[in-house]
DNA sequence: GTCTATAGTTAGATGTATCTAACAATTTTA
DNA sequence: TAAAATTGTTAGATACATCTAACTATAGAC
């Protein structure tokens, strides 16, 4: 099947979101959750069902295929491992993080998308807990040099 | 002034970046340079003149304002820190590492830019040199464990 | 200096995503 | 159950980014 554009990724992905917390979904919840206009749920919609992904009950519910869910739970998953990244690794805060993801979800490499996997998986695993250099990263970002201890416990090798 | 698009965006920045190799830039070069046929060029360049960011003689060179040059190397900035985390922080390769960063510059926010370009200076003066974990993470991505160093140096302090 | 190749331009079409305004169906409520 | 409120739909407009095809200007070769 053809790739879906960013916008209907973007369609798909919302009405799998706003399926987590209501039971049923209408135009409108997802018009605001995307904080556009009705009739552009309604052309989004339409071109989902055109590729069956969607299906819609004319003026009622709309229920995602198995298709539609598979591929709406790929996109959200790679928000949600990007969110991650921004926001523990990083440090961005939670609101701009979620926008980041939102936006780069579409754009991102597998290649990139899976290095930030396995860094938060490497982060999650340290046998040390939260690691050590993280810490000092935040004292890094925070205060613009390195705490005292990160030289001593760096170099202490030789 | 308005913001720009993000595809004239890429144009200015092309203009730029084409500028640090060539002499002279013509259409065609930009053409080449962003894979577009050339009224898209032409088109686009009207715009930039109209925003007062480029100059451009009929039938002859484009130059950059310096409104133009000043936007159009804040971007290629921002492409640079992206490309260099990418690439040297989560070791994504240099060729997958540029098309993501030439599309991420224009869809990330200032703060996790900014928490990216601390990650960069953090490592670049880390005190022990290129930081043990880093060392460690590579082991981790590539063979899904954590090195056996890892442990033992993580835990020492106790 | 004319011819020819190259480069730039214009005009017009297509595709995508959005909107507003008007209208239709459904649901709620009195 | 009829009126009112809500929700969904359609039609038509706008904006953006791209393309092809046809045309025009410039520069270099002869």
């Amino acid at each position: 099947m053809k790739k879906l554009s960013h916008s209907m990724e973007d369609y798909l992905e919302s009405i799998y979101v706003i399926s987590l917390t209501n039971k049923v979904i209408r135009v409108k919840e997802i018009a605001k959750f995307l904080k556009v206009k009705t009739p552009s749920v309604v052309d989004a919609v339409r071109k989902l069902i055109a590729k069956d992904l969607v299906e819609h009950e004319k003026y009622g519910y709309l229920e995602l295929t198995d298709n539609g869910y598979k591929l709406a739970r790929e996109v959200y998953e790679k928000h949600k491992k990007i969110y991650k990244f921004f926001s523990d690794i990083l440090g961005v805060s939670n609101e701009v993080s979620k926008e980041d993801a939102c936006n780069i979800e579409h754009y991102i490499s597998e290649e990139a998308l899976d290095r930030m996997i396995k860094f938060i998986n490497f982060i999650d695993t340290c046998p040390e807990g939260y690691p050590r250099w993280l810490k000092n990263f935040n004292y890094f970002a925070k205060y613009g040099k390195h705490p005292a201890s990160c030289v001593k416990d760096g170099i202490k090798k030789k």
